[in-house]
RNA sequence: GCGGGUAUAGUUCAAUGGUAGAACACUGGUUUGUGGAACCAGCUAUGAGGGUUCAAUUCCCUCUACUCGCCCCA
């Protein structure tokens, strides 16, 4: 027995040896050169915010199940298939967020934002959990960022959240999206309309899919929103939430269509359109993007929500919110090729060699950095020549080299990467001296900018004259064949 | 949650029932203190576990991950 408890103590200490660590199933690293895209989108985001004064809000990721089981509807499948729950040790009943609304809703309450003045409109984003499936930008851990304004009921706000979100895609320079939109009621004409479709699926019960059939009992309006196409079949002829909106609901769409046209945003009008989550009252709307291969995404998607601050025991409050799947929009970006928010690089970089040079350099660099300018080093390296082979490699357009001979001296090598040229300079003018280099070839850069500028623009009005020059050709050959036939009609 | 495919070096890809190769990348050298080129050398891999076999990276099973489709969504 000790003989085998020895081997299996040797078994897993091997075992642990070897094991790797990756990431858990549906997480994933952002690296380095995702940055970028990131850094881009997070900026235009923080602009429209700020400009349509929608204030910042972090919220914890962990939140108690019990208000995405209220909120989001214990019959969504985000809440009954796909929460992150687990009890704490203290035994509270927690969750990892599924997503951002309830969790704002919450915060508006908990800090009684309602005695702000309305709308009170707030913005947030970070990761939200689903464990789902991990597929091609569907991640477990995923990024969403949402906007939302409690306590305004106009219409005016539901075309505002949508100008926002295309706003958005515009910026990005995501340009094939379109908005899907739908109106499914409220408290007032839902049940009667939903008396309605259900008669109307329970007559055709037979011909739905398997999860249509539960669906008819739980929540027939997700039946509308079914892909199989049994269902599509069904659903196309089925009653339309539109045609039984109540007066209310109606001139609240009518008026946001109106408002659309204002501000010219396309939309299709989807009534198959419902939802996946239980909060939705009149307006809902998706945004769908059309890949290369002619497959639709849904980049995200929001709504009116007009009850779910009392459901969650505050008072009745009007609501319209938005959000977005970042990790979607990134994709969409690498695909339509947006251009990236680039870090500045460093154009300086500083060798060294020996010790004593080493020591000194910790110090230049810091005195370099000071004044501003960026500065690239590997002084983990000691030897020249793959030190010189890494400026080289990140485009550095000085360097700086310290050896033995100049840290006695109090001196530095001055070396520019594009002549290859070098002279020793004085320690205290070294600052100056990289300066003054470093303007020179940024003007020189601009200048070569603004040549090319030129150049384009040359030729441009070059083209744009010769077109014109044609036009006025032909519009001569118009002119005489017209004068022509006039001449010869006279002369009849 | 259901179904299909895949898993070899940091990356891209070879090969094989018995010795696992290349390219790029990385490190060092040719040049004891000078980059972009060339040449030379080095480093690094069969996802995990089990079975069949004299022998498994190869065949079989399980797990895990990735991937595609469904469901759902962002």
């Amino acid at each position: 027995m000790p003989r085998k408890k020895q081997e299996n103590k040797k078994k897993n200490l091997k075992r642990q040896k070897k094991k790797r660590f990756q990431t858990v199933r549906g997480m994933r690293d952002i690296l380095p050169n995702e940055q970028p895209y990131w850094q881009k989108l997070r900026k235009v985001i923080e602009k429209i915010a700020v400009d349509y004064n929608y204030n910042r809000i972090d919220l914890p990721l962990i939140e108690d199940v019990d208000l995405f089981k209220r909120g989001t509807g214990e019959e969504t499948d985000i809440v009954s298939k796909e929460i992150y729950e687990f009890k704490t040790k203290g035994g509270e009943k927690v969750c990892l967020r599924p997503e951002g609304t309830p969790s704002v809703v919450r915060a508006y309450l908990q800090h009684g934002m309602r005695i702000a003045p309305k709308p009170v409109k707030l913005s947030y984003s970070g990761p939200m959990y689903r464990y789902d499936r991990p597929q091609e930008g569907r991640y477990r851990e995923f990024f969403q960022f949402g906007f939302e304004a409690l306590g305004e009921q106009d219409a005016v706000l539901d075309a505002q959240m949508i100008q926002m979100a295309m706003r958005i895609f515009k910026a990005l320079k995501i340009h094939n999206v379109t908005l899907h939109l739908n109106s499914i009621g409220c408290d007032e004409c839902r049940p009667s309309y939903n008396k309605l479709l259900i008669s109307y699926l329970n007559n055709r019960k037979s011909s739905l899919c398997m999860d249509c059939k539960r669906r008819l009992k739980t929540n027939p309006l997700r039946v509308l929103d079914c892909k199989e196409e049994k269902c599509t079949q069904v659903v196309s002829q089925a009653p339309q939430t539109v045609d039984h909106l109540c007066s209310d609901c109606k001139t609240h769409f009518t008026s946001l269509l109106e408002y659309l046209d204002e501000i010219q945003i396309p939309y299709l009008l989807r009534p198959q359109l419902v939802r996946g989550l239980d909060y939705y009252t009149k307006t809902v709307f998706e945004f769908f993007m059309e890949d290369d291969l002619g497959n639709q995404s849904a980049l995200g998607g929001g709504g009116r929500y007009d009850y779910l601050v009392r459901k969650l025991g505050g008072p009745d409050t009007p609501a319209v919110g938005f959000a977005c799947g970042m990790d979607r929009l990134v994709n969409a970006m690498k695909s339509q090729k947006t251009d990236t928010y680039q870090p500045p690089t460093p154009k300086v970089y500083l060798a060294q060699l020996g010790d004593v040079a080493k020591k000194k350099s910790l110090r230049i660099f810091e005195e370099l950095e000071r004044t501003g300018i960026m500065v690239a080093e590997s002084f983990g390296r000691g030897n020249l020549r793959s030190q010189l082979s890494q400026a080289n490699k990140i485009k550095a357009e000085i360097v700086l080299i310290i050896g033995q001979r100049e840290a006695l001296d109090g001196t530095a090598i001055l070396k520019d990467m594009n002549s290859g040229g070098q002279e020793t300079i004085p320690l205290d003018k070294i600052i100056k001296e990289v300066k003054k280099r470093l303007h020179k070839n940024a003007e020189m850069i601009k200048k070569i900018i603004k040549q090319k500028a030129a150049q384009k623009k040359k030729r441009k009005t070059k083209n744009t004259r010769k077109k014109i020059q044609l036009k006025a050709k032909k519009n001569i050959h118009k002119k005489t064949k017209k004068s022509i036939k006039k001449k010869v009609s006279r002369k009849k």
